[in-house]
DNA sequence: GCATATGGCTGCAAATTTGCAGGAAGCGCC
DNA sequence: GGCGCTTCCTGCAAATTTGCAGCCATATGC
């Protein structure tokens, strides 16, 4: 039984006639008649009588009216669950580095949460932990392009990188802080292997990290521009800009690249690569 | 909003997957993402997430669920309406002379009735007042042939016809039983014309009238086979066999002429009439 | 590492539904 | 009596839905 063959029934009864029923839910009418003949059959009761001009409700459909009008008080209230929300509504789940979330999402995320009340953003930002292919996050902001998976992929930008070392050469040489071998393809890795530097002590991907130990005058390394901040502008330290920037990747779950509210936060997080592209 | 499209959002939240919704409904993984993304666009609001190789409803899923159920529940109660009903189920109005109601279909009515539960039958004798046009019947058996109208028209069977007279012409002249000028057409009108009889004193078309002014043996008439009953083997009275018998039509309004009822309806008349012929 | 099973998406063809047009019938009005 | 309007049915074409096949990806077991 088709569930929305029951509408035909009840219009049928309010308005009396085919014609009538067919102005009321706006279909033809030789379509009312032939879906009323289908709801008859699966029945397997007759639903009407014809007299006087007029079709009259049997016994049997007076008794399939009354659930039928039930159930439209509850397609009624569906109806409102849909209306009770204005603009996307959804949560978004996204993995990426823990910079990319502190420094170029987080700053924007207020304003974009405000405008887009229906939406919630959840950071996952132990990305090693999330598996993007079993539906474990959304999107993901990723540093390497994958090479192939059952995702969209396109690139959200390229960062500056910048490499930091102290202003004053003569005092203890500086510690190198370098990034895990499994980063060895972003920019950063390659430019600090390039230049054959001693004493690596510090291996972390933490940019917090890394910047710390910038900041304390005492180490040597590589940042992305958003995460430079005051640095450079700190007299103590020499900021050289790396002449490759690194690309930086954005995956969408295949099944959500139509979603209204992924659109509009795919939107958003190229805006604020965008941002920091012109910044 | 089509309402059989929220069968498939109960079954995807049920089963977790398209695939094992479409096990679940019978129908194709393919279409069961595409009612769900119709649904989910209709509705405009996010139905499922996609979580460790799973889809979960959101939080507007379940509020469209709980309103999912209860229709469930008023469709199962309409589908119990069907089996509450065995065989064909309506009610017949026959618009029909009395005879005809009363001496050819009275007597097999009640069989046909016990048989099937679910039918009534209505008599509609006083045929004149009926409108077949109008729908004010759903069958009608005629003695003429009607043109045209809106209506599946075909030959019931053909009625022999027995010419009385009183056996002893001795007495006084007996009287004429005619039947009336609007019934010019039909046979028995049509011989006692030809016969040029005198004493016209009895104009009717009721032949429980006719048939009892024979009886008296002190009248004259025409009387269908199966108004004759015992008056055959009357030796007071001589009946001629006459030698055209008269049409019987049956009508059948057009949107009946598939419904199950009236097909069950329809065979029972002809073999009322059949039994009539080679009784 | 390979084979198998499972899930879901896309393109295309088949099947089904819907709308349109024409025709027939009845009713009301002039 | 003729005309206009309304209702419903039927045939056919257009539109939509559905199923099928192929493909891709992932997970599991051997």
């Amino acid at each position: 039984m088709n569930w929305d063959d029951l509408r035909i029934i009840a219009a049928v009864r309010d308005e009396g006639t085919y014609a009538g029923a067919s102005a009321r839910l706006r279909i033809d009418e030789t379509t009312v008649g032939r879906r009323l003949a289908r709801i008859q059959r699966d029945l397997g009761v007759p639903l009407f009588d014809a007299v006087d001009g007029l079709r009259r409700p049997t016994r049997q459909c007076e008794a399939v009216l009354e659930h039928v009008g039930a159930m439209a008080a509850h397609a009624a209230a569906i109806d409102r669950v849909k209306e009770s929300e204005v603009g996307p509504v959804g949560r978004l789940r996204i993995a990426s580095t823990n910079a990319v979330a502190e420094e170029l999402l987080a700053p924007h995320a207020s304003s974009f949460l405000r405008d887009h009340p229906g939406l919630t953003l959840q950071f996952l930002t132990s990305s090693g932990n999330v598996k993007f292919s079993r539906w474990q996050a959304d999107l993901a902001i990723r540093l390497r392009k994958p090479e192939k998976g059952d995702f969209t992929i396109s690139k959200l930008g390229e960062v500056r990188l910048y490499f930091f070392e102290p202003a004053d050469r003569g005092g203890a040489e500086p510690v190198v802080c370098v990034y895990p071998d499994e980063l060895d393809a972003i920019p950063e890795a390659q430019f600090l292997r390039a230049k054959r530097l001693t004493n690596v002590r510090c291996v972390t991907d933490n940019v917090r990290i890394i910047r710390t130990m910038i900041q304390s005058h005492q180490a040597i390394g590589v940042l992305p521009e958003h995460s430079c901040g005051s640095l450079l502008a700190d007299r103590s330290l020499r900021a050289t800009l790396l002449p490759r920037r690194r690309d930086v990747w954005l995956l969408v779950q295949n099944h959500l690249k139509r979603d209204p509210a992924t659109r509009v936060t795919i939107d958003w997080v190229r805006a604020c690569f965008k941002d920091l592209s012109h910044g």
